[in-house]
DNA sequence: TATTGTTATACTCTATAACTATA
DNA sequence: TATAGTTATAGAGTATAACAATA
């Protein structure tokens, strides 16, 4: 653990002061469209296996960032609420096949275009110059964390 | 809700997709650095009554953005920790008055902090005109969602 | 009557430990 | 024995509705 610079831990402030903010302002959009039944983890999970049609509970896990218990129990309400199907491997009969519903589908559209169109409204609001920016830092901190990524 | 160019809309997604996992990062650290037992909102809370101290749970709710009820429980948790006092006022007997005690501010100082020497070591992995182009997103994005400012 | 806060209730998020079933 | 997943348990986050106390 080497000294810091001051520019590396601004920086390292700014992330911690501004990132909870932002959470919270997808969280709601998430939310407000996704019929209030769909938390930001859920949201996630639904897009993951959208992309990974097939996964398995521990890929899910994995990528999300939670454990095992955790997912399970996440998933539990994701297939109560009828967005997600949960199946037995054939081949290995430990492992799940998760695949989305067709409600679940349109629920991961409804979710995702909603928000963005909401986030998108407030972006209208400042110059293209800082929305590339925005856009820059975004693909930079994609690569400083890529272990947790979707 | 007028027609969305290209780049806001591509900056809306990349938003949804990055904010998450950085926040889950950021979690990881507060809570490793916080004894494991302080939570991003608990952090946000005492670093907000830190700064005004004395202050009423309305505005502490207001601030960090939850329902009085719901602040009303997370400072019961930060009262049985004993990191924050909770005093009715005395001029208006509905108010309470909020106040960390020294070892919240131990707690909060220990946990930003760490949270901020992890955070920072992962920055320096990056070049230095990358973080400066993160921390003129952060501060772009603190203008943007100012509502829910800490 | 309006404001401040708490209690009751009910979800979800998240973890660890203990367990079951399969390989 | 090792892996995949579930169940049990527990604390935190979060909301709405109903309530009490104060102004």
């Amino acid at each position: 653990m080497q000294r810091l610079t001051p520019q590396e831990e601004q920086c390292a402030r700014d992330l911690l002061e501004t990132v909870p903010i932002v959470m919270r302002m997808i969280r709601k959009q998430v939310r407000k469209h996704g019929a209030s039944t769909l938390s930001v983890p859920q949201f996630r999970t639904l897009s993951f296996v959208n992309r990974r049609k097939g996964a398995s509970l521990s890929e899910v896990a994995d990528h999300i960032g939670l454990t095992l218990p955790s997912m399970s129990g996440l998933v539990d309400g994701l297939v109560t609420h009828g967005y997600i199907t949960r199946k037995t491997q054939q081949e290995d009969r430990r492992k799940m096949n998760l695949m989305l519903t067709e409600r679940g589908e349109k629920m991961l559209h409804v979710a995702r275009e909603g928000a963005v169109t909401e986030l998108s409204e407030r972006l209208k609001r400042i110059q293209p110059n800082e929305r590339a920016t925005i856009l820059r830092a975004m693909r930079i901190l994609g690569e400083v964390f890529p272990e947790e990524k979707l």
